[in-house]
RNA sequence: GGGGUUGUAGCUCAGUCGGUUAGAGUGCCAGCCUGUCACGCUGGAAGUCGCGGGUUCGAGCCCCGUCAGCCCCGCCA
């Protein structure tokens, strides 16, 4: 039998704690102290033992050998195992070899008493290793959480949070409580639903934001609110992204998109400073179109200062069919490009950008037309469509001096955009490990940069194909900008919002708006997305009547508190600063939830049809009944039919007219009636 | 819904062209060891090669299916 399964505990009693293992320095020398924690390792030479104590806030070494201590001590500390739960007692001794690489590394304990609290059977996986397959972790989690990388995740996450409430608190926002079980809404991503057991076929929604509710604060006289709440979305993940995830939501009355940003820049100034980074507020603006223009997302990573360009006039004459047609058509197709100078991306492998084609068709390209100028020249996808006025036009247009790398990307804006709004990160970062040139690798992925930014003015409405309706981009109660106004009625995409997204290297970590504070244009935009008079009353009847109470202007922004940990942090999945999270199929696997449930369970929520009547049928004996008697049978056979389950459970006597005399409990076979 | 990738001892992995008894490191168990701190040394136990089917004289390896983890596209107001 393996020791740790066998061993007698020792009670904690009134032992106390006198220090945290991790405090321990050679100040304390000669004190006698009480620990409290776990073993991490316990190395047995024999006639000496030394053991590494963990808590919360360190580790200490715990030190007993043959000739000054207790036998029975140092044969409880051999019994001791990793990960035993112990109480020790001892006096605090400078080293006789010291560790440098221990905070607490000049002293030991030496014990005059040990309590093992707990074992532990062998983990199932090593604390110390970085390379544990992820879903034995999330198994195990609660072990995994031992870990420092998570322990400290977990510690910055709380920092993050209470730095959030003190910073609100001290510009006089008041915290609120909004419901979990919500109402669903038609717009916006998939809900989790709950099922009412009160009313029959009517369901709760989990909410995918306070939204609604921290608007009708703002009616509520409410000026500045605050909530850190948890957020549902029932739509597949990513390595940033959870079902359920916690949101910094915030909403304020009579301000102006500056007024809302002004108090999320210091946040965010105090947010980096936690982990050792200066930035610089206030950030700058964006506006969506120039994101889109310059780096192809609405979400640009700011640390690769590459742009994307557009070279579509230069093509105009190309013998190039795709590019020359892309020419032809009216500014409604381009060839926009993008050039990373430099020796690294002028001698790129074909293999390397073989693999870059591959991404952009991923990415819905139809390939990935390249110009390369390397030691020996150009190479080119379409070298044979360019004489040599036409490569030092384009080399002109692209600001290519020397050698580099561009590529191109034909369509749509939005097609070249995502296509080249993918690579410009990928290739940059790529070139960043290999290119020589101080300059262009900082170009490329300025490393220790915290890129903030504001990308504003974002599209109000897009056009949905799948919906053939026009759809709004932020949410169906984000205000118009104000001089777009007349747009919603004569070109409806075009019209501008007044919303604006917070964007750090390249991760979108919050996003508001000024919201729509009149009834009147809150049931025009309703109108113009498609949701009738009658719907709009349905569902959203209350934010309407609340609108026309005397609604103040106000606005208001969700920071994703996840996102932005993960970032502060330096990890680049969400699930490292959550205590507990999903896997990417929305799974847990250490509860195994979600499970089935009872049918009762499902019967009262009215998810099952009521249950047929199941009864119970045993033997049944015509006691005094004479041979074959077929009315008496016939009569018995209608006692039978009126009798409770419980009755029919059993044998059952009946008297010469049929009348039940006596009914035991037997087993036997069911029949559903 | 689609694409990619991984799955072999508790853990991290190797496993050649399809061929003998599936290996290493680590952890675990036992013994030894007075200055370790990834302690060291000696010995030992430990396998549903994710699961199911197929091809073959023979499958960890090839084929089909399936499950699970991870990443991406769609989706995520």
């Amino acid at each position: 039998m393996r020791s740790w399964k066998a061993m007698k505990l020792d009670r904690l009693g009134d032992f106390q704690r006198t220090h945290r293992n991790g405090d321990l320095r050679l100040d304390h020398a000669g004190q006698t102290v009480r620990l409290l924690g776990w073993c991490r390792r316990v190395r047995n030479l024999g006639s000496l033992v030394f053991l590494d104590l963990r808590d919360r806030w360190g580790l200490v070494q715990l030190v007993a050998n043959e000739e000054t201590a207790d036998p029975e001590l140092l044969a409880k500390l051999k019994a001791v195992r990793s990960e035993f739960v112990l109480a020790a007692e001892g006096v605090v001794a400078e080293r006789e070899s010291k560790n440098p690489n221990m905070a607490t590394g000049d002293v030991e304990i030496r014990l005059t008493g040990l309590r093992i609290l707990n074992t532990a059977a062998p983990l199932p996986f090593p604390l110390e290793d970085e390379g544990v397959g992820e879903d034995l972790r999330l198994t195990y989690r609660f072990l995994d959480l031992r870990r420092e990388q998570l322990q400290r995740n977990m510690l910055l996450r709380s920092e993050v949070a209470n730095l959030t409430r003190n910073h609100f608190r001290e510009l006089d926002f008041i915290e609120i409580e909004t419901p979990i079980l919500t109402k669903s809404t038609p717009e916006g991503a998939r809900d989790y639903l709950v099922p009412s057991r009160v009313h029959p076929g009517e369901f709760f929604a989990l909410p995918q934001s306070p939204q609604l509710f921290k608007q009708l604060l703002q009616v509520s006289g409410f000026e500045r609110y605050i909530q850190i709440c948890r957020c549902f979305r029932d739509e597949d993940l990513r390595a940033d992204r959870q079902p359920e995830f916690t949101q910094i939501d915030i909403e304020m009355s009579f301000v102006r998109q500056e007024d809302v940003q002004g108090v999320i820049e210091p946040l965010m100034v105090k947010l980096a400073k936690v982990v050792g980074k200066d930035v610089a507020a206030p950030f700058p603006r964006l506006p969506y179109r120039d994101a889109m223009a310059w780096y192809g997302s609405d979400k640009p990573d700011l640390r690769c200062g590459i742009k994307i360009q557009d070279v579509t006039a230069l093509f105009a004459t190309s013998g190039f069919n795709l590019f020359r047609a892309a020419a032809d058509s009216h500014g409604q197709r381009r060839v926009r490009a993008l050039f990373f100078p430099g020796e690294a991306a002028g001698s790129l492998s074909r293999k390397a950008l073989d693999a870059y084609q591959d991404q952009a068709k991923q990415m819905g390209a139809g390939g990935l037309p390249y110009a390369k100028w390397g030691k020996e020249g150009l190479s080119s996808s379409f070298r044979k469509f360019m004489d040599a006025d036409e490569e030092a036009a384009l080399r002109l247009r692209l600001g290519a001096e020397g050698e580099g790398l561009a590529v191109f990307a034909v369509g749509t804006d939005a097609q070249t955009s995502k296509v080249l709004g993918d690579l410009r990160t990928k290739i940059a970062m790529d070139l960043s490990a290999t290119e020589k040139d101080p300059a262009l690798v900082n170009l490329f992925h300025d490393k220790n940069a915290y890129a903030f930014l504001w990308v504003v003015d974002f599209p109000l409405l897009e056009w949905s194909e799948e919906a053939q309706r026009f759809v709004a981009c932020h949410h169906p109660f984000t205000s118009p900008h104000p001089d777009d106004l007349d747009l919603l009625a004569t070109d409806p995409g075009a019209c501008r919002a007044v919303a604006y997204d917070l964007v750090l290297n390249g991760f979108e970590v919050g996003g508001g708006s000024i919201r729509i504070h009149d009834a009147e244009t809150q049931s025009r935009l309703f109108r113009t997305i498609g949701i009738s008079e009658a719907e709009a009353r349905a569902k959203f009847g209350f934010l309407l009547d609340a609108l026309s109470y005397g609604a103040p202007p106000h606005g208001g922004l969700a920071l994703g508190l996840d996102r932005l940990v993960m970032l502060l942090a330096g990890v680049d999945n969400i699930r490292e600063v959550i205590a507990f999270p999903k896997t990417a199929q929305a799974r847990c696997l250490m509860t195994d939830a979600p499970g089935p449930v009872d049918e009762r369970q499902l019967r009262e929520l009215h998810l099952l049809p009521e249950a047929k009547q199941t009864y119970r049928v045993g033997a049944v004996f015509f006691e005094s009944a004479e041979g074959g008697n077929a009315e008496l049978r016939g009569q018995a056979l209608q006692q039978i039919s009126q009798l409770t389950p419980r009755q029919a459970q059993g044998l059952v006597t009946l008297d010469p007219q049929g009348r039940i005399l006596d009914a035991q409990s037997i087993s036997g076979p069911t029949f559903d009636f």
